[in-house]
DNA sequence: GAAAATTTCACTGTAAATAGGGATTGTGTA
DNA sequence: TACACAATCCCTATTTACAGTGAAATTTTC
């Protein structure tokens, strides 16, 4: 007889694991090994040996680590984990994101159970697998329809930022003024203004409004 | 016999449905109506007369018409329709939203199935149901302690803008500087300033940056 | 028809943000 | 080791935003 498929889900919304864990039950092929409800416990219950799963069903959007923290994880400590991303958005950006961080699969919220369990027996086995709506977002972005109408931020934006650019970024969002970055964070005034100047450069946008703006979108508050 | 209590459920992430059916199938006095991805579908559901439930279970965030604008549909058409609100967030401010639209109940999807069914018994009966992070939500509300802190806005303050107070907000937050604005309304430079400074006190906001935050907290934009 | 609110403009400061240049130190990697 | 980059700081100049106050014309509301 063949070896179940194990699966472990990862979603702040304890209903959703709920659900995706019935219509699991439904297939007698795949089971689950456990759930976790925020990135540190996934992080956590991964990091044990005895810990496995063939599969990780993985939310983006968690609190304070989110499912790109967790990916990150996995690819500083080596740990060749199969993923599934679970995402409510259709964002090019996080598609590519993921996609360079090693996930094998990525499906949209919107979209019905059954395309978790196909997801989950083609990420098992080594192939991809991509939910409709997600394929026909690459589909247009590789034939340039998108590209055309200017409508595909630079992946590597979000990255590209470092930690103190980000903490500055955070505070911006919450109506900071420079002298007072500077106080909270007892760096100069000068240092402060650097790190703006260097975040209008790289996310390319005109103000602070444009910074909020952005980090708001890309959920970084 | 008991007759069942009928539910129907809206949300656009169809597994999140599946959930809450697989959740709602352990309680047999209760059963599922029918259920609706898009705001559009629920509005449509219950304006045939035929078409009736106990209890419906809204999302807040939906594409084109989210579950604010389906709780007003309601209140301007008067259905008194017994609504519990499924949310992701546990923002006063969106509660203090929809209890002024008329819903009974508000329950956070990061709270387990079981919450649900009673949130549905409760309010098929007429009472109210609160999850228990809104509760201390409420609560802390209630105690002044966020409110000491400055952290209710008034509920009425979108109300408040006027229509070129909210034309020079978009602006603001499409990046536009003063001159700009003014350029493109063909206003005095002065009159902007006047609109921003008017914001700013409406809003109780620092500066440009807490505007298009707000703005894009309260989907303005 | 009076009162209130909205829209519009003006002047004067001060504070803050933006632009552009350069510089040092440490850390990690090719 | 050399190079890239992150983090830190400095200076100057210009532009923009914010604060306070006042006021006229128009529209809405009671």
């Amino acid at each position: 007889m063949k070896e179940k498929i194990q699966v472990h889900v990862a979603d702040d919304h304890k209903i959703l694991i709920e659900g995706i864990i019935a219509v699991i039950n439904t297939d007698k092929n795949i089971k689950i090994k456990g759930y976790s409800l925020t990135g540190q416990e996934v992080i956590d219950w991964f990091s044990k040996k005895k810990n496995t799963a063939d599969v990780l069903i993985l939310d983006i959007s968690m609190p304070i680590i989110d499912g790109f923290q967790v990916l990150k994880y996995f690819k500083n400590n080596n740990i060749d984990q199969k993923v599934i991303i679970l995402s409510s958005y259709d964002d090019l950006r996080i598609i590519q994101e993921v996609l360079s961080l090693g996930c094998k699969g990525y499906i949209s919220k919107s979209e019905a159970g059954e395309h978790i369990l196909n997801a989950i027996k083609s990420v098992s086995k080594g192939d991809q697998y991509f939910s409709t709506d997600i394929q026909s977002a690459l589909l247009k972005s590789l034939s340039g329809e998108i590209v055309a109408k200017g409508k595909i931020p630079d992946k590597f934006l979000i990255d590209s930022l470092t930690e103190r650019e980000l903490h500055v970024l955070k505070l911006i969002t919450k109506q900071y003024s420079s002298i007072q970055m500077a106080e909270a964070m007892f760096l100069s005034i000068y240092t402060i203004e650097t790190y703006r100047k260097s975040l209008l450069k790289k996310l390319n946008v005109k103000n602070s409004v444009g910074l909020a703006m952005y980090a708001f979108k890309n959920k970084i508050v």
